[in-house]
DNA sequence: CTGTTAGCGCCTTCAC
DNA sequence: GTGAAGGCGCTAACAG
C-alpha cells in the first residue's frame, strides 16, 4: 500500500500538498493537483483511516450496539440503518454491549446506536457526555447528545382501538406485559384511556397478567375459558401472547374470530400463524433502523440537536378479528 | 481521555515504561508496574486502539461482508460469527460490499469474512494476496489466504436419501435449482448417485427444472399433476421450492404425505408451513458463522493455514414425508 | 501556491 | 529496570 508519502516523492512535491489536494483544499495549483490525483489513481492510493483520526478527524463509522441475534426481526432494523449509511458512505460496527468499551471510548467511531438492554442508561449518559452523538432505539433518555426514537404507542394504539371500537366490539379483555416497562404502561394506558373515550366499562376481571411471552398467553387465554370469562375481543400487549391465546383457544375449540377475536402488538412474522392472520400493529422495524441512522448522521454530520422521534405502527388488519 | 502520557505523568515515569507494563513486558519493576497499573484503573485509561495500530499492531476488528438483509436466517450467520469474536475479544464490523475498498486495502481490519455473491472471486483474491486472511462462505477459492466455510451438500444429500429409500420411497423426482451453482450440481449429483446406489431408475421425466424460488417449485409441482406424472417423493433442491410444491399440491387436493412426499433442502423457517412439517436438510447457519469467525481467528492470531471446512446438514425428518 | 514543522498516541529500539 | 529518541501516516499552522 503506497503511503501519503510514496505519492509526494512520486510527484516530487511535498506530503502537504499531497494532503491538500486529497482533502480538497483549495490552494493548489490547477497542473499540480491534476498530476497529483492522477498518481493517486494510478498507484492505488488509499488514505489511511486510522492515521487520518489519530489527527482528530472522523472515522466515517458508527457503531451499533445489539446483543439480541435471536430475535430474527432485528435484521430487518439492522438493514434500516445499514441502507441509511450506505447512502451517508459511512460504515457501521455490530458490536455486542461486551465489547462497547474501547469503542466508546477513544473516538474510533463517529456516533453510536443503541439498541441493547445490557447496556445502562447510566453507560449510555457517560458517552454522550463526552461530546458522542448517541441515539437509543426502543428507550427514552434526556440529555443533550442522546437522541431517540421509538414506537409511538399511544397513537399505535389508539388507531387499532378505533378500529376494533369501529367494527362494533364493545367487551374487551387486556393482557398486558410486566407492568414496569414503558411498552406496557403505554401501550395500556391508551387503550383504557380509547375505552373511557368510547364510553366502554372495563374491570380488573378483564385484565390478565402476562410477560410478554408465548406461554403467558397461553395462560391468560385458559384463564378467560376456565373462569367462563370470555369477551369479544382480547387485546395483547405484544404478539407473542396474543399467539399464546389463540393456540389456547384453538386447542379449547374456541372459534376465532368467530366466538372471540384475538389482536396483538408488534408486527413481527409468527411462524405459528398464516401470515396476515394476526390483527396487530405492526411496528416498522426497517423505517425505524433508518430514521435511527438518519437522525444520527445529522447529529454528527450537521450538529443537529437531540430529538425523540416517535414512529406509530400501521394497524394491520387480520383474519383474527 | 486520559493518554498514556498523563499516566506517565501521574506516575512520575516515562511513557515508555507505562507501555511496557500495558504490554506485559517483564522488563519493569514490581512496585512501579502495581503503581502504574492502579493509575491506569484509576483514571480509566484506555489504550486508543488507532494509535496503536498505527504501528503495524492489529486493530482485533474482523470484517463481514454482507449485503442481503431479506433473509432473516442470516441473522443467525451473524450471531455465530458474532459469538466467537466475543469470546476471543475481537470485534466486528459489517460491511455491505458497497463500502469495502477503504477497509481491505489498509490494515483496518486484521481479516475478513466474505459471505456476499457481489463481491467477485477476483476482489476477495486480490484482498487475500496483500497477505490479509478471509474466508469465504458458501464459495471456494482456492488460494493461500483465503479458507472456505460451505454446505457439505453430498453428506447432506446422502443423508437425506438415505433414509427416504429406507423408509421405502421408490419413484423420486427432482427439483432442481440453477443449473451452473454449485449447490444444485452437488444435491443433485448426489441425488443420483444415491438411487443409482440402491439402484433405483431415474429418467429424465422426473426431473424438474427450477430457479429457487417458491414459483418455480408450484410451476414444477402443477407440472408434475396435470401430466399425471406423479412420483412417491418430490426432492427438492431447496425448501422454498418445496414449499412451492407442497402449496400447489394442496391446492389441487393432492395429500401430502399421503399421495405425494416432499423433501426441501435449508431447514429455514417457511411462514407458510407449520414449523417442523417439512422434512430438509437443515444448514446450521449460526454453527457456520461461529466456525467461519473460529478459522478467521485461528488464521489471523495462529497463522494457520488455509482450510475449506465442508458443515453436514442434518436432516430435519418432519410429516411430508 | 507550496514547503516546513510540529504533533496526534503509541510502540520499538537502544542507551544508560 | 528505566528513559530518550524516532517514527507510523496524516493533518494543521505557519512560513515563504
Amino acid at each position: 500500500m503506497p503511503t501519503i508519502k510514496d505519492i509526494a516523492r512520486a510527484a516530487q512535491v511535498s506530503v502537504a500538498t499531497v494532503s491538500n489536494v486529497i482533502n480538497g483544499k483549495p490552494n493548489v495549483g490547477v497542473e499540480t493537483r491534476e498530476r497529483i490525483l492522477a498518481l493517486c489513481k494510478q498507484m492505488h492510493y488509499q488514505p489511511n483511516i486510522l492515521a487520518r483520526n489519530l489527527k482528530g478527524g472522523r472515522t466515517n463509522t458508527v457503531m451499533f450496539v445489539f446483543s439480541d441475534f435471536q430475535r430474527s426481526f432485528y435484521l430487518r432494523v439492522i438493514h434500516g440503518i445499514n441502507d441509511c449509511l450506505i447512502e451517508n458512505h459511512i460504515s457501521m460496527m455490530i458490536c455486542p454491549h461486551t465489547t462497547i468499551g474501547q469503542f466508546m471510548k477513544n473516538g474510533f467511531v463517529d456516533g453510536i446506536i443503541v439498541l441493547d438492554k445490557n447496556i445502562s442508561d447510566q453507560q449510555i449518559m457517560e458517552a454522550a457526555s463526552r461530546d458522542m452523538p448517541i441515539v437509543t432505539m426502543d428507550r427514552v433518555l434526556d440529555a443533550p447528545h442522546i437522541s431517540c426514537v421509538v414506537t409511538d404507542n399511544h397513537a399505535s394504539m389508539h388507531a387499532l382501538m378505533e378500529q376494533l371500537v369501529q367494527r362494533n366490539y364493545r367487551r374487551f379483555h387486556f393482557v398486558g406485559g410486566p407492568v414496569h416497562t414503558a411498552d406496557h404502561m403505554e401501550r395500556y394506558e391508551t387503550f383504557r384511556k380509547e375505552l373511557d373515550a368510547h364510553g366502554i366499562p372495563f374491570s380488573q376481571t378483564q385484565y390478565f397478567q402476562g410477560d410478554y411471552s408465548l406461554a403467558s398467553g397461553v395462560r391468560a387465554g385458559k384463564l378467560m375459558a376456565v373462569s367462563d370469562n370470555l369477551p369479544e375481543v382480547v387485546v395483547c400487549a405484544n404478539d407473542n401472547m396474543a399467539v399464546g391465546v389463540i393456540q389456547c383457544f384453538r386447542e379449547m375449540g374456541i372459534g376465532i374470530p368467530g366466538q372471540v377475536a384475538v389482536a396483538g402488538f408488534d408486527g413481527d412474522p409468527q411462524p405459528q400463524l398464516a401470515p396476515g392472520f394476526l390483527t396487530t400493529a405492526n411496528i416498522p422495524r426497517y423505517e425505524m433502523g433508518y430514521i435511527a441512522a438518519e437522525t444520527l448522521v445529522g447529529m454528527i454530520q450537521r450538529k443537529d440537536a437531540a430529538i425523540v422521534r416517535k414512529i406509530p405502527a400501521a394497524v394491520q388488519w387480520g383474519e383474527s378479528t
